[in-house]
DNA sequence: CTATAATTAGTCAAAGAAAGTCAAACTTAA
DNA sequence: TTAAGTTTGACTTTCTTTGACTAATTATAG
């Protein structure tokens, strides 16, 4: 048995009961004999955005790895609409999925706008060289939608 | 748990009241148990100007150390912030800048949450070859918050 | 008054404590 | 027999803590 798949469900388990865990990547390598990048890896290919787990670290003294994920027995429409966005997405498509989300009130107006402002052509455009230039470009584009809401537009 | 940490909590809760602290960097320092420099840290890490806060000091006998909350409030502090952005952001830093803007009720909670969950390092995540391919992983990602709030995380 | 001592806070670099990256080596399944 | 998936370890980056040294301000002795 591969020793990823062993600390996968090491990890799953642990999280079973509130569906969050926070870790100690060394401590957890330690405990499986293991290199601590294994750890990175098993993060990287189990436990993904596709699969509905959003991902927290920092480095340093009092460091730590934190794992959330969306209830496994969710079945709503929000999780059906994740699946069916594929691994490409335009901003006119997204704009329909967001537009019947806000008729389903499950988000507002606003709410709908500000994701509109970080997702779009514009905020997104490439190419662009790094991860940080690319949040800088759609960050401002997040204040400058608030700023028109604030204004009335 | 990090001494930093505290020493920050401590801070916040004493100024809690009026948005404003005097301190004595040296009794507090020792009032922790750790060198004096270690105030410096938390305050260069934790109370900077992306977070609100505005510092003051001085030296020798009767010296000092104060810190006010400034808050945004207006259109106007948002483009300050827009200009104070430039051309990079990381994470952390667009994080702090979110939370100040929640502190001062330009943002939801929600808000904050849906747009850190577009703009997080794995929903960027590099190299990717199109702004479609882009956008369905920074949307997927907005979409998994969406679940998560609404179970109430 | 002035020089010196005492009393603060500031700076900076080193050491320590985590997690992240990446590519080479190894395994396994098709 | 490859191609994909896994494992490892050397190296990097980030965050924290500490302490020696510096700078500014006030108090005091002469």
């Amino acid at each position: 048995m591969r020793i990823a798949d062993i600390i996968e469900q090491f990890i799953l388990s642990a999280m079973q009961e509130d569906n969050t865990i926070e870790i100690s990547r060394n401590s957890l390598a330690d405990y499986f004999g293991c290199a601590p990048s294994q750890i990175n890896y098993v993060l990287e290919t189990r436990f993904t955005l596709d699969r509905g787990y959003k991902k927290e670290s920092k480095r340093g003294g009092g460091g730590f790895i934190k794992i959330d994920r969306i209830s496994a027995d969710t079945s709503d429409s929000t999780r059906l609409i994740i699946e069916s966005v594929g691994s490409e997405l335009t901003f006119r498509r997204m704009s329909q999925i967001l537009d019947r989300l806000k008729q389903d009130k499950i988000v507002s107006k606003r709410e709908v706008n500000l994701v509109k402002a970080a997702l779009s052509d514009d905020a997104l455009s490439l190419p662009i060289l790094s991860t940080e230039k690319l949040r800088a470009n759609a960050f401002k584009s997040v204040l400058i939608e608030l700023i028109s809401e604030k204004e009335g537009k």
